[in-house]
DNA sequence: CTCAATGCAAATCTTTTGCATGCTA
DNA sequence: TAGCATGCAAAAGATTTGCATTGAG
């Protein structure tokens, strides 16, 4: 079937933007990749299939895209930004994180999520209702030692500032 | 009663770290306040009630107590943290967050904390079992239009970004 | 007295902006 | 064609670091 539009022209145009080909490489990545990025590594992995991007053209399309409701930003207290696809082929299933206080990795989970995706649904409207707020998506963030982390004892921590992006 | 040494002298020392002036005044700031403060506003409150104080002692300062427990640290996507006491007599309850995307305004709830507090207890022991993660704290941040953003349609936002802290 | 803590200035790092040019619709 | 989109260079901001000095224990 030699294709119609990819799946996230409506979704671009709808607000106005226009379907540009770096705007594709970028989705292109995103949908490539199991996890959430930096826009450094966003701008590594386009550059690899693109050379001609800037990095500015990367961040102006992640925020673009997080409008557009097509990504998610994520925030995990190291100093730089994380870019997930949320919707489409390529979009991993709706997850939560956990957070090592100490060396920053990050554990995706799923599990629970029947459970939770109902309280939280109850919530959300609640909420919704009594601060006016339409809500459209949310995070949880567990904070924590990870395995490695919690043989050397607490006061002994020492926070790990990542300065380079790690390979996938 | 002429004070034996404030409540923090213990989980401070406990870490081994110091209880100086600079940090005693920087902890009486987040003690006064109700609301979690970036650290240039704490940078302002401290300097009001002690002139000498740099901004890399608050960084410095923060980051000590938040390894301490002391002290939560936030990100709502501004791109600058927030800090908020989370023990002590000036410790507001447990809370979680409303967050606007257009405006970036915070809304703290603190409703449902029953209900959540269960749920998240059960998760958090799930998952530290599976993950062999030490959990320690977390953050649920629901993101939407507050009720002055919703006004517009959506395709017109514009992402505000706000480069000035607003009074209290 | 010792070494952690501080303040200042400079450095880093991520993200944003100005502007001339290119490209989609 | 009309503007939105892009890339580059420069700017902006928040946070961190080097270093000499100060002060808590």
């Amino acid at each position: 079937m030699p294709g119609g539009p990819p799946w996230y022209h409506g979704k671009i145009r709808r607000f106005g933007y226009r379907l540009t080909f770096p705007r594709q490489k970028i989705l292109e990545v995103l949908s490539s990749s199991s996890k959430h990025l930096s826009a450094e590594e966003i701008y590594h992995r386009t550059h690899r299939i693109y050379p001609g991007v800037g990095l500015t053209t990367i961040y102006r399309t992640l925020e673009l895209l997080v409008n557009a409701g097509l990504v998610f930003k994520f925030d995990f207290g190291d100093g730089r930004s994380r870019y997930e696809l949320s919707k489409g082929p390529g979009a991993t299933m709706h997850h939560h994180h956990l957070i090592c206080t100490n060396c920053q990795r990050v554990i995706d989970y799923t599990e629970i999520a029947k459970r939770e995706k109902k309280m939280l649904h109850d919530i959300e409207r609640e909420l919704s209702k009594k601060y006016k707020f339409d809500i459209h998506s949310h995070q949880i963030h567990l904070y924590g030692l990870c395995d490695r982390c919690q043989m050397k004892p607490k006061f002994m921590e020492r926070p790990i500032r990542q300065t380079q992006d790690r390979p996938e």
